[in-house]
Parts: structure tokens; sequence; C-alpha cells
DNA sequence: TTGAAAGCGCTAACAA
DNA sequence: TTGTTAGCGCTTTCAA
């Protein structure tokens, strides 16, 4: 009882050699021609002895896992764990299992957290990657190894990604406060090199520019990445307290700084919309259901992930070794948080 | 270039045997009496060859992945994102990996997703069990794997769990409730023979009873699990409007069910807490930030991620076998959502 | 202090 | 149509 029942008990019950038990149990027995008497009766044998194949044994002879490695900032955060759901969902539907890694948790620490997915043999990689994850990356390319990149890549580095496009994200954000007579936008955003963040970050200069307005770097707030909830509410709020009456519209590039960002406003006590107007990168429960609700750039998070599993097992069945490229377009989604100025 | 260096590779430039650099590789050079110059030779060779040992043939022939599998409900919800973030966080400081399922989206899928994660050979199991999954838990038991149910339990089943004291936090909701003068307490549920929510709602009877208040049972609203968000509303919305003026308050015994009823009633034009008041087992961003924040009975997620990885990881190391169970307390953080009723 | 060899369970090339 | 066998990469017993 204690022990799993391998091929060779089956072969051993039904008689038969090794090799027939598991050309029929890899479903090639018609293609082998196997007597269907001989199928049948390995078949149900497998069921009775409740037979399941030992994946390390069979990973080691063929290379193959079924599974693809998922990397994340943080699994938790609105954006990120809608996206690991679809993605699980595709994948389930191409027969694929997903391990996930959230590369937050593993900020700092010695053991690299891709190398260790790499160690556990995926067949293929799903990344948003990390600045620190930059050599671990140009390996993955360098041997070949399927992985597709999303919310952010490399421009230097030749790999497949999906992303969409932050820029005209942005731009929109701004040209549609702009037209709600704002003219004091600040913006507030990570301290980061990551293409998104700087993307995002120069949809909001060309808005300002469209719209014949200044730009004014102190009304531009980057926020160190990694600090905690409390620390990004406090900083968020002391750059408020700071600009006080400079500020009649704040855009925040990212969920979570949004969301610190509605807390520092009401620690402040200031309303939305009345004493400032709010827009945001990125939607969620909050900012749909709350009073009032926040008007965001909307991303298709269902589309991305759905894309990147099928540009991934693509690569992993070799039927496409290019990579590849897409870029979605956000949608702008009206809520209540942006008003006309109150002071002008 | 495109093979993997392995074990032979680097016995062969070192000249030694494989034994010799599996022993030095696995930490065991000392206690084995390598020399230390083999063993430093070794080292670094392994190094400058970027050895990375196959976990398949580790596995194959030890048995163990350091890789634990972690099923919850729904890895976008909440509770569980935040749940699966710490379990990560815990299991990485333990030396393991967390491979995640969500079961809501395998639910009535031939394959089974707890069979799955066996077949993968993970160390061990941590699960918030569906009903679905009794007979493979049975198994699992009968078998001695290591697991940890989370969230609920099977009381027939002899198995480790963490959870918290459901009874109790719903008591405490309605407790509350009562003591600010509401009567007319509907609940809003899910049906479901699942401890957890069974024991909420004894609770919410019981608060009733402490309270003297009759115990109306069209005022419980139950729903079935695994609808769409549209149609949750939506139920819950028919719900309110036939019970129009027949509730002053609503306890709601979960995360989902409360963000699609805030959904709801705002769809209606309810006002909370004026025209109603609300009260939800589980926090979320939304019930926190939110205008007005909702009062809550929260789950110490965090010790019940850190609790079921450390009962788990004492099960694999087998230094504890007999079923462990721990019960945590809930706490309630109290905000806006609740008021004295208008109609009495 | 180190090496030879068996074997974990499976697949696939080759044989019959 | 089915069987024999090598070997995937690693650990571990036994031997030297």
């Amino acid at each position: 009882m204690t022990r799993k029942t391998s091929i060779k008990d089956i072969a051993a019950r039904a008689g038969v050699s090794l090799t027939t038990v598991s050309i029929v149990l890899n479903g090639r027995a018609r293609e082998m021609k196997i007597s269907d008497a001989m199928a049948e009766k390995i078949t149900s044998l497998a069921k009775k002895m409740n037979y399941r194949p030992n994946q390390f044994a069979k990973g080691l002879r063929t290379g193959k896992t079924n599974t693809i490695g998922l990397i994340v900032d943080d699994i938790s955060n609105y954006f990120f764990g809608h996206l690991a759901k679809f993605v699980e969902e595709e994948a389930d539907v191409l027969g694929y299992t997903v391990m996930f890694c959230s590369s937050e948790n593993n900020e700092g620490k010695s053991r690299n957290i891709l190398n260790m997915l790499v160690d556990k043999q995926m067949d293929g990689y799903i990344i948003a990657p990390t600045t620190s994850m930059l050599p671990e990356l140009e390996r993955l390319v360098r041997e070949k190894k399927p992985a597709v990149l999303i919310d952010r890549y490399y421009p230097q580095l030749d790999t497949s990604y999906v992303t969409i496009d932050n820029t005209k994200g942005s731009l929109d954000a701004v040209n549609y406060l702009a037209k709600k007579g704002h003219t004091k936008i600040a913006l507030v955003t990570n301290e980061t090199d990551q293409v998104q963040m700087v993307q995002r970050i120069s949809g909001y200069a060309d808005g300002l520019q469209r719209n014949k307005l200044p730009f004014d770097k102190t009304l531009v707030k980057k926020i160190k990445f990694g600090l905690s909830d409390e620390k990004l509410v406090k900083d968020i709020r002391q750059f408020l307290t700071a600009k006080e009456g400079e500020i009649d519209a704040i855009f925040f590039t990212s969920n979570n700084l949004g969301i610190a960002g509605l807390e520092a406003l009401h620690m402040i006590g200031k309303k939305i919309p009345d004493d400032i107007s709010v827009l945001c990168f990125d939607d969620n429960d909050l900012f749909r259901l709350g009073t009032p609700g926040i008007t965001v750039v909307s991303q298709p998070i269902k589309t991305i992930a759905k894309k990147a599993v099928e540009l991934l097992v693509r690569q992993i069945s070799q039927v496409q070794s290019e990579t590849e490229h897409v870029v979605l377009l956000t949608s702008m989604i009206e809520r209540e948080s942006v008003n006309q100025p109150v002071s002008k």
C-alpha cells in the first residue's frame, strides 16, 4: 500500500513488457498497433491500481514538465493577482500548470528567484522583470529558453513581450484632465528605470506639452520601490502637504500608488473631487466601488494574460521561434474623481 | 553551450569520480573527509561551469522537491491573494517553493486539481478544500501525505488545519449590530456545507438569540458558489429590493459577497450607513479606504499563513506526525458603516 | 579519502 | 504487434 504503482507493476500484472504499457498509457496504442484487447486491459489495470506516472522520471527522460513559471512583483496586488488568475486559467486550457513567485518577497536575497525557477525546469517563463533580473534574463535569451515578458520589457533584449501602450495611456489621462480645465497636474510615480514607468512619465510630459502646460518637475513625485504601505502613504502625504495649493489634480501611475494616495488624501482631509481631482493608472475594487469612484486608465488584464500564455506556448512548441511583441491599448474609465478645478 | 553541465562534466574536468563531486556539492565534504583542496577545486569548478543540479534526477532519487502546493479558491481574491503571498514568504524562509492553484478555475473539470499536484510530487500541501475534494483528501490522509487545511476543514477528517473562530467572529458582529440598536439584521452568505460558512451562520443565529432577537429565515440570503460577479450583484440586489424596509443592517459573511453587496447597494441608491448599516467578514482595501469605511471582522491572514506553513513543514520533516489544530481569533475593526437604525 | 556501480521510473530506438 | 535494453542525472552503498 505504501509504494506507488509503477509501470513495471502494471506490466507484471498484465503479463506484458514495460514498453507496451508505456505506449498504451501514452495514448499511442493505435499508432503502434497494440491490440484493442491488450490496450483495454492495460488501461483498466492502470486505473484499478491507481497508477499515477512519476513526473520526475518522465521529466528526466523527456525534459518536459508542462509547467510554466510566472514571476510577478506581488501576487497580492490587484493587477498581478488577476493577471495570475487569468494566466492560470489560460494555461490550464492549453494543458499547463503554473508555478508562481513574487519577486518582491525575494528582493535583496542572495538566492535568485529566476534561477530558482530555471532549476525547477519549467517549460517556459512569463516574467514581469525587475531591474536586478537583467543578467539572468540575458542568460535565458542566450540559452533560448521560452520566455515572455509582461507589463514591461528591456528594449535591448530580444525577447517576446506583452505590454500596453503606456505612453498613450498617460497621455490620455493628462488630456482628460486638461480638457476639464486642470493646469496644475501632479504626477506620483515610482523611482525606477522600468520601461512601463518611464513611458508613463513621458506620456505625462507629452500630455502637458500638447496642452501647452508647463512641465514643473517639483510636481513630479518619484517614490522608491518596495516601501512598506505605511511609508508609502507617509511619503505621499508629505508631498501633498508640501505642495498644498499648488496642485489641482493628481495622476498616480499605478494601482498601489493610487491606493496609498487615497489613504493619504483621506488623512489630510482632502475631498475628492472637490478639493482635488484624482486619476489613476490601473483599476481595482476600491476605485470601482468606492465613493467617489476613481477615474482610471484601465489595462486589459485578461487579454494580457491570454496573449502572454499564447506566445509562450507557441515558443515552447517551437512552432515559432522569432520573438513577438504585443502592445495592447488601455481604456479610460470615467468615474467621479475628476472635477473642474476649484482654484483658478 | 547548449547542454547543461552535469556532475559528470565536473568530475571529468576535476579528474575525480562522480561520487566525490556529489559529496562535495551536497556539503558533505568535511563529513566524508574529502581534502580541502579537492573540495575547493570542485566547488569553484562547479561555479565556473555554472552547474545547476537537475531537479528531476534529484527528485527521482530522493523523492523530495522542496516544493509545497497551495490550493485556494481564487488567487485574485483579497483574502487568498494575501494568504498566498504570506505563504510564499514564509515557505521561502524555510527553504520551500510554492506552487499554487485556484480551485475555482477548475471546478467541474474532469481533471482533478489536487491529483494534479500530487502528480507533481509536492512535498506537502496547504489546501482550502472545496466540497468536491473530499475523496481526494481522504486518500491523502490514508497515504499520510503531509497536508494542512486552511480556512475550513472536514470535521470527520483527521488532518491538521488552521482556521479562525468563525462562530465567535459572527457572534461579535451581531452583538455589535444589536448593541447599536439594530433588530432587523439580514445575513448574506453562501449556500454551502463548508464549515467556515456553517459556523458563520450559526454565530449569526447565536448572536440573535443572545440579544433576544427573532431568527427570521427570510432575512438570510444564501447565494450559490461560483457565480459570476455580475450574477452575484444581481442576486443580492433582488434580495435587497424584495426586503426593502424590512432590513436595517446587513452582515456579509465574506469578502466577495461584501464587495458585490456594496455594488448592489450602490445601484439601488442605498446610502451606508444612513439608509442601511453594513458589516462584513474579511477586510480589504475597499472596506478600509472606501467612503464610508466598512466595519469588518478581520482575519489574521499573515498568522494563518505562517502557522499553516509551520505545521506543514513540521509534518514534512516528520518531527511530528500527529495532526495539529490551530484556531485563531478574529478582531473587529470599527469604521463608519454602522449607524443607529433609522426606522424603529 | 575516493571510486564503481546499482537503481530511482520512464521513454524510445532497435530487435524480434 | 510486442519485448529488450540503454540511458536521462543523481545519490548512496559498498569496496578499495
